[in-house]
DNA sequence: TTGTCAACGGCACGCAACGTGCCGATAAGA
DNA sequence: TCTTATCGGCACGTTGCGTGCCGTTGACAA
């Protein structure tokens, strides 16, 4: 974009970023709709082979770009108060996974693997599957600690907060804010937390 | 298909009728690959119009025809024992909804609801928030009998429910078998049942 | 410094689906 | 029987796909 009048012909993996990036400027500005090969290749000023030579198709590209701004911050703290440390993340990757450029990126894969089973297998794989990694790690650690029950499924719990979010960001009309968090949260305590078992969950 | 060889040319609600059957059909056989109007015209053996008369676009296609077949068994029974009246449900709406034709049909509106917020609100309001709603009906008869815990919010109980049984059908690549209908609602009865609150939830 | 060659941008192609317009045929209702 | 909206068929222009060709260019080795 700013480049210099005269800037250059970039190769190999110097265009392959900028391909990436321009990728992801795209789908912020855009959305999902419009976001196709021959756009990028419009706005990177490049041609279609450039992008076919490194991606066979727009699915790829997408799933190097996500992988690109979607590390950010996947580890949760461990302040020793796992619902204070869910809560945390929670709050910190909603907005993260619904405005741009991550959120219209994942919608667009998402509506792709819809006809695209190897598509489907590694979106959740790589990014839906990494996530509810992350928090199974994290309230395992809360079992060890005695704040979670000894004998509960966390590997099912953690798809459950992990898919309750993304049931509310990618399916849904409704918006994740703190109070859905805290509610999330208050549920998940009440069915695996160790403390105040004799009392029902808050509201 | 089964028509006679000069069978007469049918017109207004017998074709409409006609349509959305086919379009049924075409999904069960093709999935949502391969599901577009030129499709459903050609296998009808009907010109472009009579869909586009009917219909501004194959999402508003797809909508009818899955409200066409999605009104089955959407009731909850009531035995007084929610946990068995929900199981029962769920064991018997997860085959319909991942098998075909709801299956490819259901994937096809997700699929264009992610780069169209009118249809993402349409599909939410007609079919998610449904099936919710009628979840909640039942759990809160069950708060009413004392088999669900007073203070609990349950409209976000039935969003949970629900949610995470949608996660597994539509975004990732687990099924949802017997298992996990029991995990899931073992977590339920565990975060807002009356019964034996002071144990862990069972596994 | 020069030579080599893969990567590059630009252009064009055939294909498929979109949404629309026009035509003559036809079936439903007056 | 007459009228008319609906119908099937066909064609059009547009868009994006994925590929092929061609002349240019930048990186790297000699």
């Amino acid at each position: 974009m700013a480049d210099q009048p005269a800037a250059p012909r970039r190769r190999g993996a110097a265009r392959t970023d900028e391909l990436l990036q321009t990728t992801l400027d795209l789908a912020a500005e855009v959305g999902y709709a419009g976001l196709n090969i021959e756009a990028v290749a419009r706005r990177a000023g490049v041609g279609k082979h450039t992008i076919y030579r490194r991606w066979p198709s727009m699915s790829a590209l997408l799933l190097d770009a996500l992988s690109r701004v979607w590390t950010t911050d996947l580890d949760y703290r461990d302040t020793g108060d796992v619902r204070a440390d869910l809560r945390e993340q929670f709050l910190r990757s909603g907005p993260a996974l619904s405005g741009p450029p991550v959120g219209p990126v994942y919608r667009g894969l998402i509506a792709e693997a819809q006809s695209d089973p190897a598509l489907r297998a590694t979106l959740h794989e790589r990014f839906l599957l990494t996530v509810e990694r992350r928090t199974l790690e994290r309230i395992t650690r809360a079992q060890h600690t005695g704040e979670l029950v000894e004998n509960a499924n966390l590997e099912f719990a953690a798809e459950v907060l992990c898919g309750t979010l993304y049931y509310r960001h990618l399916l849904s009309t409704r918006v994740v804010d703190e109070g859905t968090i805290d509610q999330l949260l208050d549920m998940f305590m009440a069915a695996y937390g160790t403390a105040g078992r004799a009392s029902g969950p808050a509201v």
